[in-house]
DNA sequence: CGGGATCCTAGTGGATACTG
DNA sequence: CAGTATCCACTAGGATCCCG
């Protein structure tokens, strides 16, 4: 269930468990207000179903995310962050602080989610 | 030289240049107090050279990191953190402490890197 | 010592079709 | 709607050898 970590180092190991190209992206989402499977699959990154599904089991294994099963017609299932995965946003935040420091053409655009994302989720540049 | 950024969203964009495997692992190291290529390659999660050779070329192409080639024999080179560098350094911490507060278990232990890491590199748990 | 050049593999990732 | 299954492409990543 959990990956083989490369070593007893903390960063390495954050590293090993979401530092692929997805799971920060998708648990960045969930953050910004999306919870419903079409829903992660509908931002602004193109991601094939086969991997999200992929990574939001792998969230939920490591208990970043817990799953919620409504009983409806048609099915609505909702991912919701667990404090474990809460405890993740300083990271983001980090990385967007670093961003907007550093590559800031690309962040003085609109942005693609101006609306949905929290108050203070993107630090201010 | 810069990689294809998969949208304006800052999270995503910095994944898109330091989301990889090994670029932040190795950023940590030369935090951590080595410089040189052999020390880098000496660290604790085994990398191959050529792909050291490339995060080093890659973060040096980004302005992260600044090479130092010093006139000897045998050569010696060293790669330094860029302030652009310098700044990743909360990234790494939120990393560092998200691991701690969750996976304790393997940050009890002693730990690889006990000696030669900055008094502050890794917060307090 | 610090890489570059090769070659090879495994796994990530993508498109499409299908199902409860 | 929320996935799973299947097949396929690509490239990140690794092992080894070699060279200034």
């Amino acid at each position: 269930m959990y990956p083989a970590f490369r070593s007893n180092c903390p960063i390495a190991s954050a590293l090993d468990l979401f530092g692929d190209k997805w799971t920060l992206v998708v648990l960045r989402t969930i953050f910004a207000g999306r919870h419903r499977f079409g829903e992660l699959g509908g931002m602004a990154e193109p991601i094939a179903t086969n991997m999200l599904a992929d990574r939001l089991q792998r969230l939920e294994d490591f208990g970043l995310i817990e799953r919620r099963v409504y009983s409806e017609r048609p099915p609505r299932h909702e991912y919701w962050l667990t404090p474990r995965g809460a405890d993740a946003l300083p990271i983001l935040q980090a990385m967007a602080a670093w961003s907007q420091q550093h590559i800031p053409d690309r962040w003085a655009s609109p942005g693609w989610f101006a609306e949905g994302v929290p108050q203070d989720f993107y630090p201010k540049p």
